[in-house]
DNA sequence: CGGCATCCATTTTGATACTG
DNA sequence: CAGTATCAAAATGGATGCCG
C-alpha cells in the first residue's frame, strides 16, 4: 500500500511524510546512542507493538536513514544503525527536543513515565563542541535517577552509550533529573549544582575539568546581572550573540 | 478522551506528545507567515478534514502554542497566531525542514503536489540574521513558480506574508523552485543564479543590495577551491565553522 | 460565509499469539 | 532473537448539516 503523504512541495511536509508517523522519530532517537538490535528497541519503546516496529525499521532502511549490519563474530547478531543522512536527521531533532525540555517537561516526571539517562545525554552530546577535547579521551559514567548511561569523549568525538561502563569510567556523575532539567533550563548553573551537592562528581580531576569545559558553552552560567537564565545555545538556531 | 502519549520522560517524546500528530506541525508552519483564519488554514491544508483541523487548533490553543484573537473592526474576524512559545517551536522546526529540503525534496515537484512560495520563505526568514537591517525597511515580492509571497525586512525584523503586496514592493524576485532548491542545497550561488537569468531581480538597487547582504550568510557562495557546495549554516545546529 | 459538530468508511495503531 | 499473523481499538478523511 502506498504511503500516505501530505502532497506538498515543502521541506517540512516531505520530512514529515518520511518520519512523521507515530514512533518513527523515537526509533531514530534510540539510534543516537549507538547501534541497536530489534529487541533492544522493542524493549525500550514500551507500547510500540512488534508489527509496527518492524514496519518502521523497514521504512527507515528504505529511506536511507538506518542500515542493517551483522555484528562480527562471536556476537553475529543483527543491528541497525544510523547512516550519515540519519545522523543529520538526528541533529535536526535537537532543537525540537530542547523545546520539549524547556516547555513541556516542566521538571516533573509523570506517573508511569519511563526514563533513561541516555535520552537526556544524546541531545546534550549533540550540542557539545568537541574541539577542546583534541587528543584526549575520557569516559563519564552518569547515573540519573536509577538510570545509567555513559558519555564518551574521544579526540573530538562525543558519543553516548546506555548502561554501566564495563571497563570503568574516568569520572562518575550522579544526580536526579529534576536537577538535570533545571540545569538544561538555565535556572541552575553547573558550579552551584556541584557545590550544593545536588550533583555529585567523583573521579579524575583532569577528566572532570575537561567535562566542565565542554559543557560550559552548552549550559552557560546564570547571568549575574539580570538574574535571567542564560540560554545562549539552547535554541541551536542560526542566530549568534 | 485522554490524549495518547508515549509515557516517556524525554524532551523529544514530550514534544511529539504535543505536536507529533498528523497535520499539527503543518498548521504551525502556516502560522509562520502571520495570523490566519480558520478558513485560510482549511484552504491551504488540502485534505485535512474540517473536524480534525478544528480539533488540532483547539489543542494548539490549550497547549499555549497559538492564541485566538479578534481582528479590530472593520474586519472583526477571528484569527489565530503564534504565541512566543509557538514561535520557539517554529524555530525548532527549521533544521527539520532543511533536512527535508536537502534529503527529501530532490528538486522535483511530484505530480499533484501543491506549492506555496511562503513555505520556502518562512524557513529562509528564520535563518536570516536581521542585524544588518537596522534602521532600514524593504518589501521584497517573490514569485516562485506561479506562487507569490513577500519578505518584509523592517528594522531587525524579518517577516513573511503570502500573496502579492498590496502597496507594491521595493524589489521583485522571480524564479522557479528548481532553482530555489538548488540555491538552498548550495549547488548554486546567488550571484550566478542572477547572472544566468535563472532568477530575475528588479527594483531598487539599494534594497536588492540589502537582501543579498542578508542572504549571504544563509546561502553562502560556492567554494571556489574545492567545488564543494558551501552549506555552512543550513544545518542550523550548534557547530560553528 | 466563518466556525464548527455529526456520521461513517478507511487507515493506522496496539496487544497478543505464533513461528523459524 | 527476530520477526510475522491476526484482530480489536483508535485515529483520520470526507461528506454533510447547523447556526450566528
Amino acid at each position: 500500500m502506498a504511503r500516505r503523504t501530505y502532497n506538498q512541495f515543502c521541506g517540512l511536509s516531505r520530512s514529515l511524510d518520511i518520519v512523521g508517523e507515530r514512533w518513527t522519530l523515537l526509533i531514530v532517537r534510540e539510534f543516537m546512542s549507538g547501534p541497536k538490535r530489534y529487541t533492544d528497541l522493542a524493549d525500550v519503546l514500551r507500547g510500540v507493538g512488534t508489527t509496527l516496529l518492524a514496519t518502521r525499521i523497514r521504512q527507515l532502511e528504505q529511506d536511507g536513514i538506518v542500515v542493517r549490519r551483522t555484528l562480527p563474530p562471536p556476537a553475529a547478531s543483527q543491528v541497525y544503525e544510523l547512516t550519515p543522512v540519519g545522523h543529520e536527521l538526528a541533529q535536526a531533532l535537537v532543537p525540537l527536543a530542547i523545546w520539549g525540555i524547556r516547555h513541556q517537561l516542566g521538571g516533573t516526571r509523570l506517573p508511569g513515565e519511563t526514563y533513561r539517562a541516555e535520552w537526556t545525554l544524546v541531545f546534550l552530546a549533540e550540542l557539545i563542541d568537541a574541539g577542546p577535547s583534541a587528543g584526549r579521551h575520557a569516559t563519564y559514567q552518569f547515573r540519573i535517577d536509577e538510570s545509567a548511561a555513559q558519555l564518551h569523549v574521544h579526540d573530538q568525538k562525543v558519543t553516548v552509550v546506555p548502561g554501566e561502563a564495563a571497563d570503568g569510567a574516568d569520572a562518575t556523575l550522579t544526580g536526579d533529573f529534576a536537577t538535570v532539567v533545571e540545569l538544561a533550563l538555565g535556572g541552575l548553573d553547573t558550579a552551584s549544582a556541584l557545590a550544593s551537592g545536588r550533583i555529585t562528581a567523583d573521579g579524575d580531576p583532569a577528566a572532570l575539568e575537561l567535562l566542565l569545559k565542554l559543557l560550559e558553552p552548552v549550559l552557560p552560567a546564570r547571568s549575574v546581572v539580570t538574574g535571567e537564565p542564560g540560554r545562549r545555545d539552547l535554541n541551536a538556531t542560526a542566530d549568534s550573540p
